[in-house]
DNA sequence: TGACAGAATTGGAACGTTCCAAATATTTAG
DNA sequence: CTAAATATTTGGAACGTTCCAATTCTGTCA
């Protein structure tokens, strides 16, 4: 409708002052009378002013647009849903705006978005990279000032900040649990071993191992996609080995869920035939039957500690690179046979 | 590190040419010789060129940003992501980049992220407005031209456009569905009565009770928080009526959850004891004890519905605002009581 | 050769803001 | 009442891009 759009110049006019000091009404100084500064702010409202936030930071040498990026891989997967929140969390009362945006993995997808957020001058970029991106991708972001925290997976050799889950540790501790619980071959299922987040929580599989006392043997290592249907592929390569195992971790949620399903289509029941433990602790872990026992990873404290970091580099103005590991906790329902269904002991 | 930034005129020093002609270049002119255009695109990587978007626009008239918001009232809802991702399909083979922003159902931190949105030029909008939003919000927008999307939830009285689900049909289907299971006494459960959303869903069920040739009885209406937490009070509530309902359709998956919650408290067993039927289809439904049988409404389609009506007004240049009811189906699982579990059945 | 068309290039002048130095108004002190 | 100090306001000049009108190249044709 309104065909020109509303400048500064304009209520400068209307309230009968220079635009300059309508820039400073705008920026909130402190050297503007208060009585004009109201006859600013009304007249602003009255003409339906907004703020061309293009134009300014044109002229501001360190574009400050109180935007932060947030890049995630996979939106679909609640987990960095959750993380996202948490990152608006800690933004959000620092006076931020989160813009989020999705890669579905995908390196082209991701490059497009950082290159649209970067042309927008956001002032900090979280981001949970796409599978396979290059560690020099970020390398410019960082050349030209803008902090940039990498979290859930670790990208070696950038220098950039990363907050990641102690994945070695969460491992040990899912091993420790099945050999508590007498079980003496573990199989280690799913992932793509190409990735960092895989070797950690291998090695902490290998580390577990050695703890409980037991062997290591390379056949009972199975990677596969970390997906649902990975699951199914790598407990039914597991199921026909000479030397059956007879539990497994798995290298995430959504493998475990595979792996259920895998087992009950041989009609074994994860749980009582065969113990499963997954990792990440998504949503559906403790909706599901058997609940899932996971190593709870709390994706919103991750996007909040890795806001808390991004903040800090942009007030520090400079962005000494840091890495921070969260904890985890192993969290045990009933795939892993120690407890019984809830449904069966209230039952009738 | 570097100082200053890259600007065209760098690029057209190093190149031997004017600024004006490096502009061309930037935008993919056919005024341009080839052999120019290739050397100043290699000088442009050479000296890492950075567009800067933000006084681009300053001189287009109609700012192109290519970008399109997103604003959802609940991120950690499955719901809405995966209603982002539908948007983002569309979106992004249209060329555009999708920034997504979470209101956590706060009307105040809506219109920032509005504002902040607005402020950056974006080419249109799709939000999920918060609770109790009104309708004149988004006016402003409208007025500069903007086009706004309103999805999943409508907003009465604001001229833009919608995409929202069959609420009524798909009640209007589970009603029919307990019915035809033999129950008379059908409680509809949970929901604010404020929103419009509620109010096609109650619709819905009356007609629901209607063509089934059964009795509207107000006491069956019981509404709540939409939320687990609500769920619960609602089956609290209708369980110590005079005459108790046998069944419930509920305003959404999560109180249809949380009914399960109190009927089980009560020893009560969703499926068998008591008929529930949810609404929305989350993620969790299918792998809940028992399965809820619920309405899907499939927020991918309408992520790519509204994301197509947008790009529709974008391009034509005007908003003709347009509503778009999304079609739903009820799907059968086991808390309606229709079929026994899945585990029952296939096992032992 | 000169004129002419078409292709390719190019200097400003915007766009809406902020910043600076300088101007003006208002107090305060003497 | 005046000078000095303080509080407030104000014209440009940027910022990096696009657009327009104008200019300079290339050939081509008579």
């Amino acid at each position: 409708m309104t065909k020109a759009r509303v400048t500064v110049i304009d209520i400068a006019k209307a309230a009968g002052v220079s635009k300059s000091t309508v820039s400073l009404v705008l920026q909130g100084s402190s050297l503007v009378n208060e009585g004009t500064r109201s006859k600013v702010n009304a007249v602003m409202r009255e003409l339906g002013y907004v703020y061309n936030r293009g134009a300014a930071n044109l002229r501001q040498a360190s574009a400050k647009s109180r935007i932060i990026g947030v890049v995630v891989n996979d939106l679909t997967n609640s987990f960095f849903a959750e993380l996202a929140v948490g990152v608006d969390m800690v933004v959000q009362s620092a006076g931020f705006v989160q813009f989020l945006s999705n890669t579905s993995e995908s390196i082209d997808r991701q490059r497009e978005v950082v290159a649209s957020m970067r042309e927008h001058g956001i002032s900090g970029l979280i981001v949970s990279p796409a599978r396979a991106t290059d560690a020099a991708d970020f390398k410019p972001l960082v050349a030209a000032g803008i902090p940039v925290v990498v979290v859930v997976r670790s990208l070696p050799g950038a220098k950039v900040s990363s907050v990641v889950s102690d994945n070695r540790a969460g491992m040990v501790s899912a091993v420790e649990h099945l050999a508590e619980l007498g079980h003496k071959r573990i199989a280690f299922l799913g992932g793509f071993p190409d990735t960092a987040v895989f070797d950690d929580r291998l090695a902490g599989y290998r580390s577990g191992i050695e703890a409980a006392g037991l062997d290591y043997h390379q056949e009972l290592v199975i990677s596969s996609a970390p997906s649902r249907a990975g699951g199914v592929e790598a407990i039914g390569k597991a199921i026909v080995l000479a030397d059956k195992p007879t539990a497994a971790v798995c290298f995430n949620d959504a493998v475990a869920f595979g792996v259920c399903d895998g087992l009950r289509a041989r009609r074994l029941e994860p749980g009582s035939d065969f113990a499963v433990v997954g990792f990440d602790d998504v949503i559906e872990a403790q909706a599901a039957v058997p609940a899932l026992t996971t190593v709870s990873v709390d994706p919103q404290g991750i996007g909040r500690r890795g806001a808390q970091l991004l903040l800090k580099q942009i007030n520090a103005g400079k962005a000494e690179a840091e890495t921070v590991t969260t904890s985890v906790r192993l969290v045990v329902r009933e795939s892993c046979g120690a407890r019984k269904s809830v449904k069966i002991e209230t039952g009738l």
